[in-house]
DNA sequence: TAGATTGTTAATCGATTAACAATC
DNA sequence: TAGATTGTTAATCGATTAACAATC
């Protein structure tokens, strides 16, 4: 504890793996009081040592013997990842892409829910996926500052990418999660752009045929 | 040159991107005879010096003064990724998240192409994806081994993950890119999981709001 | 107290960056 | 030859693992 400064990378997403184990646990009803590195680290498939190393930067001391309060533990970690009670992001795509991703990550699950849909399809803005409103992409800057949106979750097709990386921006979202292939990003500076690339993992997904896990 | 053995995970990622960005060079068109360090660095927002250690596992010597020459540089990354001229992968989820897959990421593009489709919709087995054929994913251990197919991309719905993996470790699919999240995996040993769990990314970009980048 | 688990320090492992001689 | 770019070695940075004293 009292480890300031900005956490590795990897501490970052494995910290909000735990909270989203614990949003998920609570979901499902349950209701243990502690909660060990141990037993964190078994469900997540980590070490206990990276663990309690990972959970020395999120403000909530852990009792030696017994281990963390749950409860604690889950409201440190919100706040230490600048999350909210239901933390709302926009999702940007065509309405089979919405739709599909409303199916593939639903709402309110791990604690996200939504702001905004829009579509880069003209015909599309004004129709519903599931009980939200889809609007154009092209009100994307129109967004409401109040509503503080912070993050997006982008699949629209790739002409759009850099438009709408572009809007986003405009709108004050400064944290993309893109699904879309693409090479090369213009990415507006200092946004934050976490680029998932299928054709990349399928490609390293190959090469680990021909050099088999030792473990 | 020389250098054996694994490489690192970092590595083997980006020498995928390479292959990735000569793939869809090539699609567009672009003809040059060689290729430089830097300007693979720069297309691809890495250091040179980083390409040119990445360069050194894969059997392709680049000319000092010149650089690379872009074609032998595709064959070697081909070669060392395992791939083969258009690499057949496995598609799992319903119809819905099939065809946004499609979209997203079409057939044929950076030389990756289909196997088989499969849906966990019982009454979608038969019906047709574009021009693919649906299959249900109980006929998952049924592929044909002569299709060699070694990877699989998989959006099933939660329930259906730990079968879907069993059944692709029985058809001797040894790497999965899965983009449903879930907490916990049932991952049958020796297999290779790629898991883009969507709600850990979002929360570690907002995450990366009260940290501004510093570069 | 005894048992269990934390938090911290040191050691190791892994990856990137810097520097530069080799060479086309 | 001169200019440009490679490949390699050393230095740095970052992350994980191991070990263990502190403590509930």
């Amino acid at each position: 504890m009292g480890n300031n400064g900005r956490p590795p990378d990897a501490t970052v997403y494995r910290l909000s793996l735990y909270h989203c184990f614990l949003a998920d646990a609570q979901r499902r009803g349950d209701i243990e009081m502690y909660l060990t590195s141990r037993t964190l680290a078994e469900e997540l498939d980590l070490s206990e040592e990276t663990v309690r190393r990972d959970l020395t930067y999120v403000e909530c001391k852990g009792r030696p013997g017994t281990g963390y309060v749950r409860e604690d533990l889950f409201v440190a970690l919100e706040a230490f990842l600048g999350l909210r009670e239901e933390y709302p992001i926009v999702r940007v795509g065509t309405v089979q892409t919405l739709t599909t991703l409303q199916a593939l990550f639903p709402e309110n699950h791990f604690g996200i829910t939504h702001a905004a849909y829009f579509s880069e399809v003209d015909e599309e803005a004004g129709t519903f996926v599931g009980d939200v409103e889809v609007r154009h992409v092209s009100e994307i800057p129109d967004l409401d500052p109040a509503l503080e949106v912070q993050v997006a979750l982008v699949a629209c097709s790739q002409p759009w990418i850099d438009p709408v990386l572009d809007m986003l921006d405009q709108a004050g979202v400064s944290g993309v999660l893109l699904l879309t292939p693409k090479i090369k990003l213009g990415r507006p500076p200092g946004m934050n752009v976490r680029h998932v690339r299928m054709p990349c993992d399928i490609k390293s997904l190959a090469c680990g045929c021909r050099f088999p896990t030792d473990r």
